[in-house]
Order: structure tokens, then sequence, then C-alpha cells
DNA sequence: ACAAGAAATGAATGATGATTCACTACTTAT
DNA sequence: ATAAGTAGTGAATCATCATTCATTTCTTGT
């Protein structure tokens, strides 16, 4: 035997790695799953088309990989918001404004997130992660029927109402136009995200506040 | 001049566009928009590709006016269940039921219109949609506000919302597996919609009942 | 029956991009 | 320096289907 991975070459290949995932994760912010190609992306890192195919198994693998990634992030934040002091509508509020605050930063991403057309493989992930984010909120309303500041009621299917009321209500501001642009005005996003809010917790709670 | 189009010509080619859209219905509904191919939808309606050509502008155009009429049919649907006597609220109830009750009858068309990704040309079409329910929705939730059933919110918000709990309450039971199938438990059914309309009331009404 | 046009046909074309793979360049151990 | 093995390359290939269009078949008015 002459050569053997050493740490230098694995390292190497590590870097190439991260910096395909960095640079997928770009496009992807940029204009979406769909448009991200993969000779763009080979572009970006600086690595030939065939390269990605030594760290990936395929374009949809790739993609797979950042969605995870990028909605892991995402459905943490919204548990570390759960996971602060406070009765449990109060840790319930707090998480539904993390969560659409924070599509509202990086609403191209957002989109492709929650409702970008995506193929099958990655369709199913993202049903994945709305049950992520469902079952922490499933679980909050649970602690909250106990605490007794949530009246009884199906956790879980409130859970889901509270997921499809706020992805909906981010969908119509999120959409790229046409020309593939998206655009907030600044001053609509702190009412969204009331109105959205008072909405939810009202579905919950029963009270108007 | 020796040919003219005559009225028996006339109805033989409504005919014929009658039988590509009957067969493009069906191709989607048993499978949704991605995987109804032109050559299947020709095959069925007994015509040759390009026949399809003398009548739609595109795939994308004939899928369009296949969405469309879907759901122009649905909303229609619950404009008529808005439509009856009784106070807003129970007017408001009893056509979210009728959409979550229709969908749940006709599992993957419902998908197909709601939750299947497709093109952007469709994706826009079911913006719009979506929309046009909301605007159901808000007309209803207003006349609500100014009967004193519901209390006072932001109509428009509200609808996005009651749109989107429902969506995504549906849109799990609906999804086809990976081999393409779509199986409700019967039992499920009638819970899975009390669940939702009762979630959506009381966010509406801020009542429990 | 014929000519003028329209409709229908479906094999061939075309467009899009992901993926491959024969080859080159590089790393390592001896 | 050399051999053995791995990583990187990117032009060529492949797969998928929608779409086209030259040709054929059908309709109609004379």
């Amino acid at each position: 035997m002459a050569y053997r991975e050493t740490e230098k070459m694995r390292q190497r290949k590590a870097q190439a790695r991260q910096r395909i995932i960095d640079c997928t994760y770009e496009c992807v912010a940029n204009g979406g799953f769909r448009s991200a190609r993969i000779t763009r992306i080979a572009g970006l890192a600086g690595v030939a088309t065939g390269t990605i195919y030594r760290h990936f198994e395929s374009r949809e693998d790739l993609f797979a990989e950042i969605f995870r990634t990028a909605t892991q992030r995402e459905v943490d934040k919204v548990a570390e918001a759960l996971d602060t002091d406070g009765d449990a509508a109060v840790r319930l509020e707090a998480a539904l404004r993390q969560f659409a605050e924070r599509a509202m930063r990086g609403p191209m991403m957002a989109w492709a997130l929650i409702a970008e057309p995506v193929d099958p493989k990655l369709e199913e992930e993202r049903l994945v992660y709305r049950r992520a984010y469902a079952e922490l909120f499933e679980k909050a309303i649970r602690d909250g029927i106990e605490e007794g500041c949530i009246p009884d009621q199906d956790a879980r299917q409130s859970s889901t109402c509270l997921v499809g009321a706020i992805a909906e209500s981010l969908v119509g501001p999120l959409s790229p136009t046409l020309a593939g642009q998206i655009t907030i005005a600044d001053i609509d996003k702190d009412k969204l995200v009331d109105s959205i809010i008072r909405f939810c917790m009202q579905g919950l709670t029963g009270t108007r506040r």
C-alpha cells in the first residue's frame, strides 16, 4: 500500500464538503431550491460538478441535507423559546413570535422551507419538520393544560392548526413575485406577527386579551 | 372556399375538448398533477398527443384550467354554505365543515389542489384560490362582528389563519405515501373535522363550547 | 367527384440539467 | 523516485417528456 487517507486529507475533504454545503445554502437562500443548479453551486464552491457527487449521492440528497440543517436550526430556536420561564401560554406566544419573526428576517429561505414546491423527497422532509414543530407546540399545550392556563383540548390537533395558521399567514407575504423577488414592508411586520399571534392564542386559550 | 366550420364540427371539437378535460381531471384525481402525462391523457381521451395542443396552449395551460375549474367548484360550495340562514358563526362553521368534508371525500384531488408541489404557474393559481377562500371567510367574519356574535378582530388575518389551520390539518391525512396511495380511516374523519372546527371557532369567537 | 381548407396524427425534435466516467493530478509509503 | 491508490475534473451522456410539424385524413361547398 502506498496511499492512505491521512488526517490532513480528511480535513481537506471535510472543508470542500462544507464549502459545498455553504454555497448550496447561499443559492437556496437566494432563489429557493428549484433554481439552485448543481453547476452553479459547484462554481461558487470552486469545485468541478463531478466533485459534488463525491460528497453527495445526488442533488436530492444534497438538498435534503440542506433542508434538514436549515429546518433543524429553526426548530431548535422555537424549542429554545419554549424552554424559558413563565406559564405555558406565555412561552407559546414567545415561540410563535420567534418562528414568525425569523421567517420574516430570512424570507426566501423561509419560503423555501415552508412553501416552495419541491420534489417528493424534500416534501417528505418538510412533513417531518412540520410535525417537529407541531410536537413542540403540542408539548407546550399539554403543559398549559396541566398548569391550568390553557383549557383542555386536543393538543395534537391544536398544534397542527397553529403550524398551519402561521405558515399560511406567512406564505402570502413571503411568496416571491414572478420576478423572483420577495419584498416585505418593514411597517407590516410587527402588525402581521401580532395579529397571527392573537388569533392563535385565542384559538388555544379561548380568551381574548 | 370549400370547407367552412359547421355546427356539427364545432360540437365535435367541443366534445373532444371536454373529453380531454375529463380525462385530465381523472388523471389528476388519481395521482396529482405531477404524474399526469400528456401522452397518458391523450390515450385516455382517445386522441393523439398533438391534438391536445389544438385545444390547449400547453400542458401548463391545460392544468391551469383543470385547477381553476376544480377549485372554483370547491369555493362555490363553501360560498353556498355561507349563504344560508343563521348567525355568522353558525354559517362559518358549516362552511368550514363543508370544506373539510369534501376534501376528505376526494383526498387525492384535494391534495393536488391544496398541497401538491406544482409548477410556478399553478402555484400562482393556488394562491389566488386560497385568497378566494380567505375572502369568503373574511366577509363572514365581518358579518359576525357586525351581528355581534364574533368579537372585533382583524377579519382578514383571521380568515387567513382559518385557511391555514384547515389546510395544514388536512395535509397530513391527505398526503399520499411514497407508494402514491392515500388512506384515511373512516373512523377518524368525523373526529378530525370536529376538532379542526373547534380550534377555528374558538380562534374566531374566543368562546369555548 | 373535386378542390380547398381544416383537423388529426404521432414520430421526431428539443430543451433542460442531473449524472457519469475515462482521464488527469495529486498524496502517500517505501 | 516510484508505485499504488485516491481525489478532482468537466465534457459527454442520458433520461425525461413536452412540444412540434410534415403528412395524412376528414369536411364541406360546388
